[in-house]
DNA sequence: TATACAATATATTGCGCAATATATTGTATA
DNA sequence: TATACAATATATTGCGCAATATATTGTATA
């Protein structure tokens, strides 16, 4: 829905980072509605984390994926709520609650799954008229981390 | 704050895209905090076009931004209550409220003028670096746009 | 003029995320 | 063992945005 951002402003960059973002997540959504696919775009990979641990805490979930705990606690009522996780007491660390794919989270992983290649190959396809947006956007992230904004114009003459 | 996103998992461009977005706004921000800007960066294209345009209603600022009125409308209490901006009834349609740049505001944005050619340099030589992510970023918007994910991966035998 | 419609503004709700504070439980150390 | 600290979870608040509904005012048309 939104418009391409103009060009005449210094913020320029990341509103398009961010128009990117969300055209992204609303196409990914759409697909899968189509495929019948109920799993919240944006736990994609908090799923794709639980699967592979087979069962985690919020707090080791949150580092391997890299995002805050409370974001992970926030997500998982909503992926109860789906059915596609269940929670339990660690029995041995009253601390921990883990989480486990339930037999339809696993198998919507699965219906996933039959459409990765095909994605896949369609991000392939995209970048070969683009340029190579993924490695674009991770080397701009790099350089970024590497050294901000800030110190990059206190540099210039 | 948040890592580098991984790419085991299909949602792996879009959250690239959204990591760079809010690394872009978080160093823009702190950019500003050095410089004496007060603005909220995500007001500048806001000021940015109703300093273009002189005086301009919510609704015009929406069309000319590409953004919905209703989000114009929520940040200009907060550029109201920073002083960059008034409010007027327009004398002459009643359903129209019209904003202008304060002198403050129109002082903040010239001081976000005198760093704007260092921020393009700046953004030029990251360009350098690693490849025109701009550009990039553009041309993946538009060719989303004009064929959405789900038609592309549909096309897939 | 009266009525329907368009344009504009406002209010409400919800999502996803960040930031902060607090409570609970486990672990290490004196 | 007692105490301090670490790890984990929970609750609250706020921001920026989208979506939706409603009220108000202007404009076009019967």
């Amino acid at each position: 829905m939104p418009a391409s951002p103009d060009l005449d402003d210094i913020s320029f960059l990341g509103r398009l980072a961010e128009a990117l973002s969300t055209r992204i997540e609303e196409q990914t959504r759409d697909l899968f509605a189509d495929a019948g696919i109920v799993i919240p775009v944006r736990s994609c990979s908090l799923l794709t984390a639980l699967r592979h641990a087979g069962e985690a805490s919020a707090a080791e979930l949150a580092r391997t994926l890299g995002q805050s705990h409370q974001l992970v606690v926030q997500k998982c009522p909503a992926l109860l709520r789906l059915g596609l996780i269940t929670q339990h007491a660690d029995p041995v660390d009253a601390r921990r609650k883990l989480f486990r794919l339930t037999d339809e989270g696993a198998a919507q992983m699965a219906l996933l799954d039959t459409y990765t290649a095909g994605i896949s190959a369609v991000y392939e396809r995209l970048f070969e008229e683009t340029g190579d947006t993924h490695a674009v956007l991770l080397k701009t992230l790099k350089a970024l981390d590497a050294r901000p904004l800030r110190e990059r114009v206190a540099a210039i003459p």
